[in-house]
DNA sequence: GGCTAATCGAGACGGTACGTCCCGTCTTTAG
DNA sequence: CTAAAGACGGGACGTACCGTCTCGATTAGCC
């Protein structure tokens, strides 16, 4: 039977030790010294590294909270300021590293990729927020909410990649080109 | 053997050891092994793994010419076509895997990054066959093109990440999305 | 399974896997495994692998009955047999194998030792086929036999550990040389 | 190319921790440490740690001098100051512990058994003391030489592997029933 | 055209981490 | 309520590469 104190210890070690030193650092060797755990017991539970981060992240033990945008009703702002959020955490060396880390995370483990996205992407993110102006009929129904968020996920995942800064205006611009067009902007009435 | 065959030698041995195992098993010792090299020759001009991927980019031993969009003046249907090309290659395990091991790579080497930024969504992809068409007037010249274009590559991204399949379908609700309102539809006839 | 059944279990366990594998080989979880039987359970009765190997010799689980000499009256005739009957064991990989098993468990454990002395050196071997001529008149009484004994068993652990094979013809030199002065037996002349 | 530095750090230091924690505490890791060397550089040269022990067994790292007899033209004199010599390290914990490390290494590793064997019962031992005699017709031509020799140092080693001490007597006794009869010139009469 | 310095291949070096096997102890569970 | 099953923290195994460091043996280009 399996024990839960040895499961804890492994992974907020791994989240510690992850957040400090990036992916390719982490060790499996160094979280068992960190969790005073035997290494025995990590390969026994989790078959990769990436295995462990995987549900570091599905515990929220490593993706800050911010990354929930508000929902103030009106949708651009509310983008403007998630995008705000997270560049200020992508303006951080920190934050660019654990994004990467993330990426490369992701980039040999599929469960990792997929929770990234979910974070980035899908429910967690964004796309919330766009359903939820979908269900207020401020956007269009026939946007394709789902691939808007990846689309703007993925932007930012490209330029951490690159290296390149996002600033606010290229988000803006980004924002009115993808849903100016369909979303009534100024509320008609 | 003199210097500059050693430089080719690394670098082909390089291209084919990343088809052949992917980012995460190229070593630097089976490199210069491959390339019939020493390892200090491969240390006195790369500094690391990463370097020599950004080389061998730059030098197009890696990508497939294939991610170049045909021009044929409908530029929806050139859309389809390059999302479709890129789409064949995906598809199967290896171009999945090659692209992951581009990113891994990115994400612990700026070089790379970049130079995968620029293969995707950058002049030497769509985003080129984009700005012709702004050019030939079929697009409204405030749209962002760049942005737009790292849009769309970081769409591909994400789902090679996530090992999420994109459908044709998928690609397209996306370019109307983002582009139909934009451009005058089918052009005028 | 009940106690003594458990703990004959665990001995042919050990002996079986001592002469598949050699001492070195055997873990206690081995033997455990192949016992079926609990680890904690060997634990609980045994303090080491060695003390288990010990109390198979003693109940005679590991080395072959063979190792007795015949009697027929003719003292010389009969420890040729003998140490004829050690070298067809010891010509084959696996008695020489067994040996050294042995001598190996002897050497980290003092109760194996005893036991593997007394085997080949005390009564239960030649010793007793030399007091049983002495008895007989047929060796002058101040022979220490048991000093023979050992000398002679010290060859045989001497020559097994060298891997250096013992021919008939040494054994006859050795006789000589040890006990024709000593035992009339042998055509006066 | 071979590093001597590395060789000889790694020669002492098994000698050394050899000697202090015997051989089946002694651990490939341990020594590399020991000896400030890179792991993979022990298991560059040698298979296993019996073939270091052996080496230095080659080197006089390991077994004292003392274990050569002296040739004062007593016989019999110098045998018991021979085994009187070796009691005298054998008696202690230490001698008898390494003794039988020196046993267990010869147990599994062919080399040292070669070794052992050369150091206790060949040229380097009791045996030269008996050629000598021969030579010098003090014993009789046609006793065995090495067969004898081999005898006394099976005993010697057959006591350390049961821990049955050796008294001076026994040595004597043994003495006399294998040679008293075989080189005049003791009793002269 | 001969000398010397740089560069080459080869690969040993001190290390770090890998993933596996057992150790001896401790905990759970099923009979 | 006992014993099998097996998880636990730990230590060592033997292997793969890391990046640095000699090695001789070619060159190459400057005298």
């Amino acid at each position: 039977m399996r024990s839960d104190a040895a499961r804890l210890a492994v992974l907020t070690a791994t989240a510690a030790l992850f957040e400090e030193r990036g992916y390719d650092q982490l060790t499996i060797e160094g979280i068992a010294a960190r969790a005073q755990v035997g290494k025995q017991t990590v390969y026994r539970w989790w078959p990769s590294k990436g295995a462990i981060i995987a549900e570091c992240l599905l515990e929220g033990l490593v993706l800050p909270e911010t990354f929930t945008p508000p929902d103030t009703g009106d949708l651009r702002a509310d983008f403007m300021t998630w995008v705000e959020r997270i560049f200020r955490v992508l303006e951080q060396q920190r934050g660019q590293d654990l994004l990467r880390s993330l990426i490369a995370a992701a980039a040999e483990h599929p469960d990792v990729g997929r929770r990234l996205r979910d974070a980035l992407a899908a429910e967690a993110s964004f796309v919330r927020r766009l359903r939820s102006a979908a269900d207020a009929d401020q956007v269009s129904p026939d946007v394709p909410l789902l691939e808007l968020g990846e689309a703007l996920a993925g932007t930012i995942v490209l330029r951490a990649l690159s290296r390149e800064p996002i600033e606010p205006a290229t988000a803006g611009r980004l924002f009115d080109a993808v849903l100016a067009a369909r979303h009534p902007l100024d509320p008609p009435r």
